[in-house]
DNA sequence: CAACAAAAGTGTACAATCTACCCTTTAATC
DNA sequence: GATTAAAGGGTAGATTGTACACTTTTGTTG
């Protein structure tokens, strides 16, 4: 890296690092891909690479994201830069660390296969190398903490979906039982949450009705309270 | 930058920029340095510099603060990492945003002129350059939300204080008036709030009670709850 | 020394929000 | 038409947040 100024400075290799979440079967799920270099090749890590010279940090993290998902729509946030001197043996790293959340329904599965990826239930993690653990932590709290003021949550879900559905994915990001009814009452109480009419009868006999997030009036009155 | 594996990978300036916040007659200031390296030369920005070799990022915002404050009990936190190709047009530079608190009664004034550094009032900071203002908003967000649900506010102000000094505080930091009797309702609440019984007569014919806070206190009941 | 000024200190009623809690509806299946 | 499995809906009580104004104290001043 050439710089006119500061030539006398050091530098460090930068990667990023991504969390990603995806959420099936009730369970929140975290992806994970087998490291192919060395060192610690074969285990397991979450999505990353190094920043190039040409790109931001973000835009470092979606080309991650996309060229080993094929997901172009998510949500990609950054986290933290980690940065301990030894917290990678291959070599001083400093790594920005990023969560996403997406839609699995979107998940190109072929590319599972091609980059050796896997979904793995929260709550089946294996040992984590590096800070790797760090990163999960952070990344679940921050989860845990965001979806209590923004419904970024419904970037885990289809573009349709029941109130069961968004219920039992609070659920499993929090880890924890909530009421229906008072559940029910605090989203429909949301005016961007809108009934589409259609029913969906997949998981019950009866029907449950099939609800979409309106972005552009969420965005609308979030603005009109700036 | 040597590395065993990553060899091939590119490399980046990696600096570290920190928001320095202080109290003082009633008002939240931020503490700023003229740039003495081109670009800017002369420029304000806020206190930075190169993260060295040996050091992990954490510690070279610790070692910038310090060296140029001579304070070293201090709150001290990460904010984000800035990557944005052009941000720093001497080169390309990866930032990582800290923001500090501490106590201006601590400071060392002699370094203010050694540094050439300057305490500016939080509605009169001029135009900053780079992505400076994007880390001091980020930084002032992030202090209003904190200090609703953390005491850190108090790293800003003596080891002593009254009530009404706290409650200046959080104003200058919230940009609003606040209700005095709710507010000292909510303080004195909280049990590691301590009535020292001394009384300060500086600010009043009457006197206020002067009050600590008790760090053990507090970090005992806060670990209970996890 | 009496009046004044200036900040400290205190309590209550109302509103809003959060929480706990269970029975009815609907339609597919047998 | 009986059964089943999930969807759907309302209320009372507790807790929390908010709005609001006067008294106390003591140094200063005339």
């Amino acid at each position: 890296m050439t710089s006119k100024y500061y030539a006398d400075e050091p530098t460090f290799h930068v990667a990023v690092d991504c969390i990603v979440f995806g959420f099936d079967e009730g369970k929140l799920q975290v992806l994970f891909q087998r490291r192919s270099i060395e060192p610690y090749n074969g285990e397991l890590t979450p999505l990353g690479g190094f920043v190039g010279e040409k790109e931001t940090l973000d835009e470092a993290a979606y080309r991650v994201l996309t060229e080993r998902t094929g997901i172009k729509d998510l949500l990609l946030e950054q986290l933290e830069a980690f940065g301990d001197i030894n917290r990678d043996p291959g070599g001083r790293v400093i790594s920005i660390a990023y969560y996403a959340l997406l839609d699995k329904a979107h998940y190109n599965t072929t590319l599972l296969n091609k980059f050796d990826c896997q979904w793995i239930d929260i709550d089946n993690v294996p040992v984590l190398y590096f800070d790797h653990m760090k990163m999960l932590k952070k990344a679940i709290m921050r989860l845990q903490d965001k979806i209590g003021y923004t419904p970024i949550a419904m970037k885990l879900l289809p573009k349709e979906f029941t109130l069961s559905q968004i219920q039992r994915l609070y659920e499993a990001i929090l880890n924890e039982e909530l009421d229906k009814r008072n559940f029910r009452k605090r989203v429909c109480d949301m005016p961007y949450f809108i009934k589409t009419g259609k029913i969906d009868k997949s998981n019950s006999k009866r029907g449950a009705a099939i609800y979409t997030f309106d972005y552009n009036k969420y965005n609308e009155l979030r603005d009109y309270h700036l």
